[in-house]
DNA sequence: ACAGCCT
DNA sequence: AGGCTGTCAGGCACT
DNA sequence: AGTGCC
């Protein structure tokens, strides 16, 4: 029987997919528990790992519902209100609950369910390399009736599906490849469609209703420094959550309303300064841009009001340039007029996405992404027939192309090439419509091409697990604080990750490589079981991290942070904060559907990259003290 | 996507 | 005229 | 000089 084992995840998308190998699944609004039965002893592992079953004694039952003498079982617990909807809210106070004679009494009181909805081992077999269509006729073969085991039921048909718990006021549908294995990651074979959203909010006022305190918020956010109007929210709150929010609120009232228009906010608010943060649940947007069916879920203290503004999430409001229908599509883009073709052209096979795909995500993250282009020659890579099919290089730009590209012609060994740059986003989305699905920068930039602006840290994989990528790029950061350097980090979208460090443009490629090398040769010695140092690919050991300093030279590129990649599942290299650099990160988290919604959450991790230049004048006089030891 | 060569 | 084909990088460590 | 790798 497999030991630990991470649940498998699934992706978001903006509507069910179509299609005879989809079924459908209610998505539960509980936690996730993998549920470990060995000779009729019961273990509950969360998502992460951690044993929870300690906080759900009603359910040491199941082993006597479950005809297996050893079985894992993965599904959702879940707290149901009166209608038998799953509530977060519900289970939420049990999850961290400590004390024993609390945890009795809820499991008394309102007992949890298990929504059981696949079977991962079963007497002997591991079943994670069985279809999924087979995993659960097991499954529903060994479930007894018992009231608080419930088989989550799957529906073949999607969109009724989608419009029935939209009625019944659920959170969304999981929908699951028939044919899927069971793999302990987020894949594409599994999508989740939400049908309620989450964001913050900023609390202008409240108006009295008849209850103690008020009846309900108005809430808002800012768009172009002007706070807009989004709704009242008027339930979520209990007794206590009432009253802390008035002592919190009465010392804020003000006389002027805060909202830059009066349209349509209900006389009688009471205005407050609009300083709180609220988060809000709510099912989506009306046609007039207010909340429909907000729920107040807490105040949030991590997030400064100004920077409250409305949260586009992809897919779900589809802001989508190239929208579905037309082939070819004719477009201005900042006053070039670009042709748009091939845009059904399927570019991601094993996922689905096409052209069109890739150039709304490109346009989504074009603000994000030029920084990281901008001033630098590029290397096309171009996939005119996408990611299965050849590719080429492309440095020279033919004379036939707009000449509001930018180009440089700069000298190379043989004759000069006339280099092309992506200056702004109708320059990004001309290359992507050349098929550039990933963007190959240099890493110096025009007025200083000979010096790199960072130093690479490129950390690649020799057959080994993400965890020992992860474990060598945390070895990075140690060694980058003892000498008093900050380093970004970001997956590739490949295997590996990339650490940059930014420094200012005055070392040569060679000094800053030979920096790189000596952080390499440090690492390797200390931890030569982790690390592999030989350029021979043979010779590389295998099971260890390969740290490659030689892809840090003049006229060399690596994918730019923010780009696409040629590879199934259409990855994101995504910037991270090095405290979601942990075991459990894997690059197949990021891809092009989910990731413009992360970055409108996280921001520009990357930020420091162009604007935190640093000097290796006092770094390298430590480096060198520790390679001496 | 385009040029140049082929039929 | 129309269709097919070739082209679209390059440096460097290592052998 | 040739080749594999990025």
């Amino acid at each position: 029987m497999p030991g630990f084992l991470t649940p498998m995840g699934a992706s978001l998308a903006g509507h069910p997919p179509s299609g005879p190998e989809w079924v459908f699944e209610v998505k539960w609004d509980g936690v996730r528990g993998l549920v470990y039965i060995e000779d009729k002893q019961l273990t509950i592992y969360s998502r992460t790992n951690n044993r929870c079953d300690r906080q759900y004694p009603e359910l040491q039952v199941l082993p006597h519902f479950i005809a297996a003498r050893n079985a894992i079982l993965d599904g959702e617990i879940v707290a149901l209100d009166a209608h038998g909807v799953s509530k977060f809210e519900l289970i939420q106070p049990r999850i961290h609950q400590q004390d024993a004679n609390s945890i009795a009494k809820m499991a008394q009181k309102s007992p949890v369910h298990f929504y059981v909805f696949d079977l991962v081992y079963l007497d002997g077999y591991d079943l994670r390399r069985v279809e999924l269509s087979e995993r659960k006729r097991a499954l529903k073969a060994i479930l007894k009736p018992h009231p608080l085991l419930r088989f989550s039921d799957d529906f073949a048909a999607g969109a009724e599906l989608l419009e029935a718990a939209r009625q019944a006021g659920l959170e969304g549908l999981i929908a699951k490849c028939k044919s899927s294995f069971y793999e302990s990651r987020r894949s594409r074979q599994w999508l989740k469609i939400k049908l309620t959203h989450q964001q913050e909010f900023v609390i202008a006022g409240y108006l009295p209703g008849e209850r103690d305190y008020f009846g309900s918020l108005a809430l808002g956010y800012y768009e172009g420094g002007s706070l807009i109007y989004a709704g009242n929210v008027g339930t979520g709150f209990n007794e206590r959550t009432l009253r802390e929010l008035w002592h919190v609120l009465e010392p804020r009232r003000i006389s002027k309303m805060p909202f830059a228009k009066a349209d349509k906010i209900p006389k009688g608010t009471v205005w407050v300064k609009p300083e709180l943060v609220a988060q809000i649940k709510f099912q989506n947007w009306t046609e007039d841009r207010k909340l429909r069916a907000p729920v107040f879920l807490g105040l949030r203290d991590d997030k400064p009001a100004i920077e409250v503004e409305r949260e586009e999430s992809p897919g779900v409001v589809p802001s989508q340039l190239l929208p579905a229908g037309k082939n070819e599509i004719p477009a201005t883009i900042g006053g070039h007029p670009i042709k748009f073709t091939n845009l059904d052209k399927i570019y991601y096979p094993e996922d689905g996405f096409t052209k069109r795909d890739l150039l709304n995500y490109y346009a989504g993250v074009a603000d994000l992404l030029l920084p990281y282009l901008k001033d630098r020659p590029l290397s096309l890579k171009r996939y005119p027939n996408g990611i299965h099919e050849p590719f080429f290089f492309q440095k020279n730009t033919p004379e036939t192309y707009p000449a509001w590209l930018r180009t440089e012609v700069l000298p190379s060994d043989g004759r000069p090439i006339r280099y092309v740059f992506a200056q702004d986003r109708a320059s990004l989305l001309y290359l992507v419509n050349l098929g550039c699905i990933d963007h190959n920068p240099w890493m110096s930039r025009i007025g200083s091409l000979e010096c790199p602006d960072y130093i690479l840290i490129d950390l690649d994989p020799q057959q080994c697990e993400f965890d020992k990528i992860v474990e060598a790029a945390l070895l990075v950061k140690e060694k980058l604080d003892a000498i008093g350097l900050t380093g970004y980090p970001k997956t590739t979208g490949g295997d590996g990750m990339h650490i940059f460090v930014p420094i200012e443009p005055r070392y040569t490629y060679a000094q800053a490589r030979s920096f790189a090398e000596v952080i390499s040769r440090l690492l390797a010695s200390e931890r030569p079981d982790l690390f592999t140092t030989p350029r021979a690919v043979e010779k590389r050991e295998k099971n260890r991290v390969y740290f490659d300093y030689l892809q840090l030279a003049e006229s060399k590129t690596i994918s730019s942070a923010y780009s696409a990649r040629a590879y199934d599942g259409a990855p994101v290299s995504t910037p991270l904060t090095w405290e979601e650099v942990r075991p459990g990160l894997h690059p197949s988290q990021f891809d092009i559907a989910n990731c413009p919604e992360r970055f409108a959450r996280a921001g520009d991790l990357f930020e420091g990259v162009l604007r935190k230049p640093q000097k290796l004048e006092k770094a390298f006089p430590k480096l060198e003290k520790l390679v001496r030891g």
